[in-house]
DNA sequence: CTCCTATCCTGCGAGC
DNA sequence: TGCTCGCAGGATAGGA
């Protein structure tokens, strides 16, 4: 699924082709049984309204309408596209119609994505518990010191929990460990307080030269205007087991923790 | 509390 | 070819 920079890459596309703020004239349910059932009833709140603009929180998609907010979450497989008008296709549970011959389709074949629809996002139950975006001040040595420093979970783990911090995942942790000099599986309490305070900038800048990539196209991830991402052409560990460093030539490692394949350099990393 | 596992679901590539 | 198996970007419930 799409990380942060994937979802941020999708709502900087969403924006632009909303940059009109469209007014919504129908909306159109293939499918309501995703991860949770797609509330119809609240979401047809859009109709009538103009989406006035795209936000991101973690990785959920705000789409903000005078009359409330549709929340999206794109799962593992989650997508949405702009589309001429014209029959839905395979895995197309949600359309969004404008005017102008224009609709917007979410597509999510695994169905592990969210559509919800709220009022204020501060009060949103799965938006409430968020911990910090990682280009936020509040994000910092500190904070994740706090979360590190009396746990014996992995640290990627804790670098991929929402609470420390919103959007880092499962391919994000494993480069983020690989440029910090650390393997994912050492405890949180065994970082010392100078390799803790690596890894907030570390995080804001893997993130931040993904985003600016236009995110990591792998199987069916593409940003809204069809377009790939770029950035998993920089992967240095991820998804490369038995190949070698790239800094010391060594063979990369994977190792299975908390359920997720993780990558790692056994000699640059401990 | 914290942690670990299993689970939701479909598709795809590897290996036979 | 065609089959089976393992694995895939997330979040969360439930048990230890």
């Amino acid at each position: 699924m799409p990380e942060l920079p994937e979802v941020e890459t999708v709502r900087r596309g969403l924006e632009k082709i909303l940059v009109e703020k469209p007014v919504v004239e129908d909306v159109r349910f293939h499918r309501r049984d995703i991860r949770d059932p797609i509330p119809t009833k609240k979401i047809r709140a859009m109709v009538g309204q103009p989406i006035t603009s795209v936000e991101r929180r973690g990785k959920y998609l705000l789409f903000r309408t005078p009359a409330g907010f549709l929340l999206s979450h794109l799962g593992m497989t989650g997508s949405w596209r702009a589309a001429a008008q014209s029959n839905p296709k395979d895995h197309d549970h949600f359309e969004i119609h404008f005017g102008n011959r224009l609709k917007l389709v979410y597509r999510d074949p695994r169905r592990f994505g969210i559509l919800d629809w709220g009022q204020d996002p501060r009060v949103h139950p799965r938006l409430a518990t968020l911990g910090p975006e990682p280009f936020a001040e509040e994000f910092n040595s500190e904070s994740l010191w706090q979360a590190l420093h009396r746990r014996a979970a992995p640290v990627k783990n804790i670098l991929m929990d929402p609470e420390v911090v919103v959007g880092v995942g499962n391919i994000y942790a494993s480069e983020v460990l690989f440029r910090a000099g650390l393997r994912p599986s050492r405890p949180g309490r065994r970082l010392t307080k100078s390799e803790c305070a690596k890894l907030p900038p570390l995080i804001r800048d893997v993130l931040g030269e993904a985003i600016e990539a236009g995110g990591s196209s792998i199987s069916d991830y593409v940003q809204a205007n069809g377009e790939s991402g770029d950035f998993q052409s920089r992967f240095r560990v991820y998804d490369r087991e038995g190949q070698p460093c790239v800094v010391c030539g060594h063979s990369i490692r994977r190792q299975v923790l908390g359920g997720r394949s993780s990558f790692f350099c056994s000699k640059c990393q401990r």
